[in-house]
DNA sequence: GTTTTTGTTGATTGACGAGTCAATTAAAAA
DNA sequence: TTTTTAATTGACTCGTCAATCAACAAAAAC
C-alpha cells in the first residue's frame, strides 16, 4: 500500500499546487484528491513539508528520466544539445500544474535549504549537461552561451506560469533552439579555443 | 500621517517577503518593521491583499521610473535598447528582497487576477518597448529577438532568486547585452524587412 | 484461531493569524 | 473652550490547519 499512498499523494499535491497556483495547500486537499483521509497522509509522510519535497523529487526526476530519454537517441553534440533543450519543454513536463510547480518550488528553495539544494542540482546539471556537448561546437564559448539558453529555458517557464492559455511547448523550444542556432552561427565565425 | 504609513508599509512588506523568501508573512511581522500596530496597518490597506498589491504596484513603478530615466538619456534605437535592459538590473532594482518580491509577485498572479493584471501590464510594456527600439535595427525580427530578450531577463531574475551571494547587476546585464551582441550581428545579414 | 502487523480514520488539540471593535489620545476646527 | 475629526492600539473573535491519538478494520503470520 504504502508506494501507492505514496505516489497518490505526490500527483495529487502537484495537481493541487497547480490549481491554486501557490503552496497554500492543506493536507486535507491533498489528501483528499489522492482519496485518503489527511492523518493517512501524516502517516506516509511526517509532514506537510516532506509532502512538498516528494512532489519536487518527483518532478525533478521526471524531468531528468525525459533528458537522458532524449539524450539515448541524440547523435553528434548538436542534436544532443537540441534534445537537451526539447526535453524540457514536452508535453509531459510543460504542462499547467507542472509549470506552476516548480514556480513554487522556486519559492520554497527560499526558506527551505533541501528544497534549495535539489534545485541547485538540476541546475548544476543542466548546465554541465550543456557546456560538455557545447564544447566541441564552440569551445571556451561554451559556459557562456550554457548560461544564457539556461536563462532563457527558466525565463520561458516564468512567463508561461503568467500566461492564462494552454502551454505551447512548440513555441517555446522554438525560441530556445532559435536562440542556440544564432549563438552557433555568431560563434563559428570566431577562433575555437 | 496617511501616506507615511503606506510608505512605511510597503516598504516593510517587500524587506518581510524578501527576508522570508515567501508571501508567508503576517499583517503583524510587516507593521512591527513599520513600527505600528497590525491594527492600523488593517485600518491604512483593508487588508493583507490590499498591502500586496500596493508593494507590488510600488515595486513596478520604481522600475517603470528607471526604465523612463535611463531612456532619456540614450540616444538612438541600439542605445535605447541597451538602456532598457540595464534597468531591470540596477542596484535598486537588483537588490534580494526585490528580486525575491518579483518571485513571489508572480506566484501571487496565479491567484489574484489584480495581480495577474499588473504583471501583465509590465510584461507588455517591456516588450512592446524592446520592438519600438528593434525594429529599426532588425525589421520584422524586432519581435521575436524582444521575447528572447525578455525571457532571459526573467530567466536571470528567476536564477538571481535561488543564488545565495549578493546580486551581480553587472553580470546579468553583461549577460543579456552579449545575446543583444549576437542577435544583432545575426541579424545583420539578413534582410530588413 | 489467535496474535501481530499494517492500513485507516474521526475526533481533538493547540497554535496561529486575519480582521474587528470599542476605547484612548492627540490634533484641528468651530 | 468645546467639539469634531484623525490616529492609534489592546483585546477579542472566529476560522483554519498541522499534527496527534485512540480506536477500529483487515490482512498476515504463527
Amino acid at each position: 500500500m504504502e508506494p501507492i499512498r505514496r505516489e497518490a499523494l505526490v500527483k495529487a499535491t502537484i495537481a493541487e499546487i497547480g490549481k491554486t497556483g501557490s503552496l497554500d495547500v492543506t493536507v486535507a486537499q491533498i489528501a483528499r484528491r489522492a482519496g485518503m483521509s489527511s492523518a493517512l497522509a501524516h502517516h506516509y509522510f511526517g509532514g506537510k513539508d516532506q509532502i512538498f519535497l516528494a512532489a519536487m523529487r518527483h518532478t525533478l526526476s521526471l524531468y531528468g528520466a525525459e533528458v537522458r530519454g532524449a539524450l539515448a537517441m541524440a547523435k553528434g553534440p548538436r542534436e544532443r544539445t537540441e534534445a537537451i533543450i526539447r526535453a524540457g519543454f514536452t508535453n509531459s513536463n510543460f504542462r499547467r500544474e507542472v509549470v506552476a510547480s516548480w514556480l513554487n518550488f522556486y519559492v520554497l528553495a527560499q526558506s527551505d535549504d533541501q528544497a534549495r539544494r535539489l534545485l541547485a542540482v538540476y541546475q548544476r546539471r543542466l548546465h554541465s549537461n550543456l557546456v560538455y556537448n557545447l564544447r566541441p561546437l564552440i569551445g571556451a564559448q561554451a559556459v557562456d552561451v550554457a548560461l544564457r539558453i539556461a536563462g532563457l529555458i527558466d525565463g520561458l517557464y516564468l512567463r508561461e506560469a503568467l500566461s492564462r492559455g494552454a502551454p505551447s511547448g512548440e513555441g517555446a523550444t522554438l525560441k530556445v533552439l532559435t536562440m542556440l542556432d544564432h549563438e552557433l552561427r555568431f560563434a563559428d565565425r570566431e577562433p575555437i579555443s
